[in-house]
DNA sequence: ATATGGATACTGACCATTCAGTCATTATGG
DNA sequence: CCATAATGACTGAATGGTCAGTATCCATAT
């Protein structure tokens, strides 16, 4: 009928089919973890990525194939980029662990980081992609850590603690309630300054004072 | 038209105003927790409460009100005990830490619990209740925390800490995050069954080892 | 006691909106 | 000029919110 009005700066309509895809999930990704997963808008993905509506379903058949695909695509290679270190680092296992809570660092303070709420808050709601991410990244992320403090004791430079499974779970909780932590509260946090520095300064004092034997 | 079909067993209606609106709030959080704001549907809200479609309506004006009024609620009571725990005790600070240790776990596995999973998920979708659970829940909970270091290492109980306020949020993180976690990832993880006891031991064993002078 | 009526707790059909998903059409590159 | 990347108006289903009507309670009168 009438031509649509043509918006003055938008570089009007480009084709690059290889860029579209990871495009859009990142754009999924940071609106998923800010606003939640059923809040957030298709049309907001699109808008976002800086493409139309109709889009995103060329790419990913719907919009719960396209939160599993971010979900995955997010978890993979963190992970294993993080067990190459561990297995093979070779110095004091006290370096050892402040080189895997910076590189945990890094993956927290990079968009990735938002997955660990966004799975937390929709577990319920997408019991696959859950128990992938238990089987995958939690239970992994939790033998990293053990590993770390088997290591430790074993050459005495960790005390031995009771239970190792369990302490690992405790080393881990609150570097990801951090990341939670930075996604959610933080910005509306008023007596409490987002400080990630001093946050894990503070963890690794803790940590290893409390390892000490 | 027609009488409509009378279900065999449910009472018919009653009234019973007092109670309805803690019904309705108490089925609303349990809903919202375990399946988001967004994704949950009043209708269901009103079903698991017993009650038809619109009376919600009668006690909360809309959903976000339900919303904010379920999580005041929820947050309010448990706090000031917490409070009136600390500030009465007298005996060694680690029987406090203990004791208020047991205190959370009491809240966290109370359906009350769920409100943490909640406000961390739903925080940037009510910028105002973030920060009323800022400055009221979360705040005062640190300063609990806090409290106790310093009666512990003023009496010589703790070993002294650099930073106390963050040392604080130390303690506090991991039992959020298991409140969270049991709410989320639990029912889901096969390779880790949801053992609070074990939790709430390693917890204990782990901190105040690393807390003795 | 029993009847009457007015107040109000409650219901569920209905309306208006919002949004996931579609598709006819248009632009682009080779 | 063909193949295909991309668009955005459109549709159908779902759901937040409304409201006219119904059931129940209770105060008062008979």
């Amino acid at each position: 009928m009438e031509a649509p009005p043509r918006p003055t700066e938008l570089p009007g309509r480009i084709r690059r089919p290889e860029d579209r895809a990871p495009e859009i999930a990142r754009a999924a990704l940071d609106l998923f973890v800010t606003k939640g997963f059923a809040a957030t808008k298709l049309e907001d993905v699109a808008r976002a990525a800086g493409v139309s509506k109709g889009l995103p379903y060329l790419y990913f058949k719907s919009k719960e194939e396209l939160f599993k695909a971010v979900i995955v695509e997010a978890i993979g290679e963190p992970l294993i980029r993080a067990n190459e270190l561990v297995d093979s680092f070779d110095g004091a296992t006290e370096d050892l662990l402040r080189e895997l809570v910076m590189k945990f660092r890094e993956f927290a303070e990079s968009p990735l980081g938002g997955v660990i709420k966004l799975i937390l808050a929709e577990a319920g709601n997408f019991p696959d992609v859950a128990r992938f991410y238990c089987s995958n990244f939690d239970r992994r992320g939790r033998d990293l850590f053990a590993k770390v403090l088997r290591r430790g004791i074993a050459r005495g430079e960790f005390r031995p603690v009771a239970d190792i499974e369990m302490s690992a779970i405790l080393l881990a909780q609150p570097l990801a309630m951090h990341s939670v932590w930075l996604r959610s509260l933080a910005p509306y946090d008023e007596s409490l300054p987002a400080d990630s520095d001093r946050f894990y300064g503070a963890y690794l004092d803790f940590v290893l004072k409390g390892l000490r034997p």
